[in-house]
DNA sequence: CAGAAATAATCAGTGCCCTGACTAATCATG
DNA sequence: CATGATTAGTCAGGGCACTGATTATTTCTG
């Protein structure tokens, strides 16, 4: 074992066990049609009708190849309209459709069952600190990439 | 926003935006050639030379497909060897080549750095805290999966 | 020892994730 | 108002991750 590091202490490999298992729970309690990152997507529409794909992408921190990838195939399965915006010929509007909206209410109520269980094993507290310390993780990693990028709105 | 969720709550919207941030400062930080899941590979190979490949991917949590296409890879860049088990035919043995075992300590030390800046947000008894929260939650979500397997090896 | 069950690896198919190169539309400046 | 810079989206290419089906080998059992 010379020369081999404990990669229980790397908490890369630990964010990569965490959200594999995130993936299978989510495919057995949640949907297997429809993936965690295309939730997410439905979630800032319904947050926010009618934004464009970069800004979904920023809202659900997917980037501009991916973004487009998961609205086409929400589009293709009918749960979200693109619409050219009139303003400006460069942009998409999307906007969920009827049967969008259903869907996203429906997982919306497994998603929150789903979370109790990955959860369980912490006691309360412990579930907040998780929570606030991967965030404190994930957002200044994130803000490394972006240096100029203020967080919260900038008018 | 009526309906929507604050996905900012949601462990497995974070353990993704976790991921991902990770594999970002990975490849800024260790290696744009050799991933994440790849030196995970060679480190199992490092502490016990000579695994098969679906052993090698219990250690590291990959699947049967994926490690297959990461020891591929490997292969492909002369980082690792495969041989036919002569005592059963149906195995690989993996070693890693000198050329592996140099890019593995190589990258072992930069790996130690980049897991400082990714954890610098956080104290040395919050980091701690991080990671034995991680543990637990990716621990027993993969227990879900596996009823029967012990965590230890069974003889 | 022959047929059945189990096991190691592969393959096809789907989806997520990134980068770099490209197109089309808009905006900004001279 | 024309040219250049910026911006939204697409596309090609590489890598990770899963499932279900298939192949080859070994093991178990009658």
């Amino acid at each position: 074992m010379a020369g081999a590091v404990d990669l229980t202490t790397h908490p890369g490999h630990l964010a990569r066990r965490l959200q594999q298992a995130h993936y299978l729970l989510w495919n057995s309690m949640v949907s297997e049609e429809i993936t965690s990152p295309q939730f997410a997507v439905m979630n800032a529409l319904v947050a926010e009708p009618g934004l464009d794909q970069r800004t979904v992408g920023a809202r659900v921190n997917l980037d501009r190849s991916t973004i487009a990838e998961v609205i086409s195939r929400l589009g293709r399965r009918g749960l979200l309209d693109k619409v050219r915006d009139p303003q400006d010929g460069r942009r998409y509007l999307l906007r969920l459709t009827e049967d969008g909206v259903r869907t996203h209410r429906k997982l919306t109520v497994r998603t929150a069952r789903m979370n109790q269980v990955f959860l369980a094993p912490l006691s309360a507290e412990e579930q907040s600190a998780f929570i606030e310390l991967i965030r404190r993780v994930a957002d200044a990693a994130e803000g490394l990439r972006n240096p100029g990028e203020p967080l919260v709105a900038q008018s």
